[in-house]
DNA sequence: GTCTATAGGGCGATAGAC
DNA sequence: GTCTATCGCCCTATAGAC
């Protein structure tokens, strides 16, 4: 492992607290006691809390990213690499690390930030938009349930975090895969 | 109008600073600030910052499920009825002024405004659950796309906010209501 | 009820020794 | 590269006059 550097502690340290706490919640200071390391070494590696965010973030989006490419990429039926993504074990309650953040107006109000966010959504919406047109939907329509089927993780996560409940995710992706199955067993 | 009382008007100010920024990112200095009183004139109607979020937040909550009941409470079909509410036109970009209060962990440890979320989420998840039984589908199903329906609008915002595109929550929502339709026009 | 003034503390960031 | 010390600012909240 190369995490025992002052850097990749600080990083990851940052990724906790973000992701706990939201950015915009979470003060350098805060990162640099998680962390360990003294202040001198924070404002050494990253002169501004821009520059830790960008960092951090990235990180954790690149970590997400790479966790859901290995669910989708496999090489079972569409609509079998579909569900395994959307009934794969999640911590409800934690809420999204990437989604969690478009409610962090830090974030939003930093471009750099935005951007990261944005390249996660689309990326993802990309892969699953090819695997709806590979069931033979036209592509306007596998678009459209690219969204939906993204949209119900992420609001999922947020109804598992409004009533303090895990299932609430799982129901809200049982009803939509419910809907996905009536086709085939109608 | 009885906005013009020094109490409306922090409230009212309190609702949209919240609204925009969240709870733990406004402070009450510019919730003072925005409403035009004095620092006093806070203290003494909402003695702690507590206090005050617990009003603007719970008055958020009140608009917000009364707006909601107007288009799900009419007396057309079940499924009209539902599809007026996800149809519904919505400020995709600002982001749901509750939902967006579940990644704010101010909001999350505080007991008296995680009741009030929890609330909100339980009784929309009552009367969309009823829709979905009156349409003829047995409890446990209709509660599971109840949690659906609710979950494609709070994920829908989050994906409009990321990728900085309205049309990301009308895409998600064209997605779902055309699975539900699929089962009429087969 | 509303005002001004201020307390005590954490914030983001910098200075400068080692 | 890492440390300790410190700056100036804004935060939540209180004091006390009017």
């Amino acid at each position: 492992m190369s995490t025992d550097t002052a850097r990749d502690r600080l990083v990851s340290a940052a990724q906790g607290l973000f992701a706990a706490q939201g950015v915009g919640a979470t003060s350098p200071r805060a990162v640099l006691t998680a962390s360990g390391v003294g202040q001198g070494s924070l404002y050494h590696h990253f002169p501004t809390k821009h520059d830790l965010a960008v960092a951090a973030v990235g990180a954790t989006v690149d970590q997400a990213l790479a966790q859901a490419m290995r669910t989708l990429d496999s090489n079972s039926p569409a609509i079998e690499r579909l569900v395994a993504y959307l009934e794969r074990p999640r911590d409800a309650l934690a809420g999204c690390k990437v989604g969690r953040l478009t409610a962090d107006e830090a974030v939003m109000d930093d471009e750099g930030l935005r951007d990261v966010l944005d390249a996660y959504f689309v990326r993802l919406l990309g892969v699953l938009t090819d695997i709806f047109r590979e069931t033979g939907l036209p592509g306007d329509v596998a678009r459209d349930r690219a969204h939906a089927a993204l949209a119900i993780i992420q609001g999922g996560y947020v109804l598992a975090r409004a009533l303090q409940d895990p299932d609430a995710l799982s129901a809200a992706v049982r009803g939509f895969v419910g809907l996905l199955d009536q086709k085939e067993h109608p």
